[in-house]
DNA sequence: CTGAGTGCAAACGCTTTGCAGACAG
DNA sequence: CTGTCTGCAAAGCGTTTGCACTCAG
């Protein structure tokens, strides 16, 4: 489940970037904490163990990372939050976001359910879905549960 | 498909509050301005016409109207975007968004082809959806065909 | 009259940027 | 060595808030 360093190394070099020993923590930390994680987590965590990481170099990693394809970027109600992105050949080809506003869980949405509704954007609105362009706020099975009124 | 006047005023006594000529004219003007409008957008074409009007007031106006139901509110990419709302009976129980990545127009889509996938998602992964909870991006049917590769 | 609403200005949270120094290659 | 990257500090953006004043009811 975690990431190879060498691979990553050499993802890294061969865009002509370095990898420093602060991207390694950004990255090591991001794959420890699993799943979706807000920048403002993911700092506190990489500052806890090396308080001299600044705050810009964990927003500069994450976006730099973003760029290789190496983690994925959401926007949560102007919040970035970041997770390792899987092999392009695992689940690349739909990836969506059902995000539940009680307890800001985030899980994943993929396949058909997904691809019957794109489908039908496309053909009757012209519309063509973003990849990653999906996020849909709810109430998770847990939430849902817990509030039944 | 302009508001009348009167209906809101009594609207907004209703809950005890007072229709200002700050509130008349921001929601005049969002109604003017037609489809979804940004708080900057609204403020500048307000400003323009009543340059004692603030910013705050203006957001603090499309609030109170978002309370009432009688304006919507949608968050795009960290800035809020507000519409007049239609009547609850028009199409109220399913409004979700189509917002395109490169003109940044905003279309609407109910009905149907989402309470499809809603039902999907709620069999599916036990999530339910919020009625105002589809954000979608991607490309509207023009920039798809201006960017024909 | 009286308190809901306003304008002003300052602060907020998240993110980005300019710069001089540091270090991976 | 050299140019990428870092830390620091400051600014940027959209939005919110505290305050005394004003005006709708």
């Amino acid at each position: 489940m975690s990431h190879q360093r060498l691979d990553i190394a050499t993802a890294v070099r061969a865009h002509g970037h370095r990898l420093t020993p602060q991207r390694q923590i950004i990255l090591d930390t991001l794959c420890e904490m699993g799943g979706h994680v807000t920048v403002a987590a993911l700092y506190e965590q990489v500052s806890g163990r090396f308080p001299a990481i600044d705050r810009s170099t964990v927003y500069r990693g994450l976006d730099f990372f973003a760029e290789l394809g190496l983690v994925r970027a959401t926007d949560v109600g102007g919040a970035a939050v970041y997770e390792i992105a899987g092999p392009p050949e695992a689940n690349g080809h739909a990836h969506h976001h059902l995000i539940c506003r009680d307890c800001g869980f985030i899980d994943h949405v993929s396949g058909e359910a997904f691809n019957a509704f794109a489908g039908r954007l496309r053909r009757e609105f012209g519309f063509a879905v973003d990849v990653e362009g999906l996020t849909i706020y709810g109430l998770c099975r847990e939430c849902n549960e817990g509030a039944a009124a």
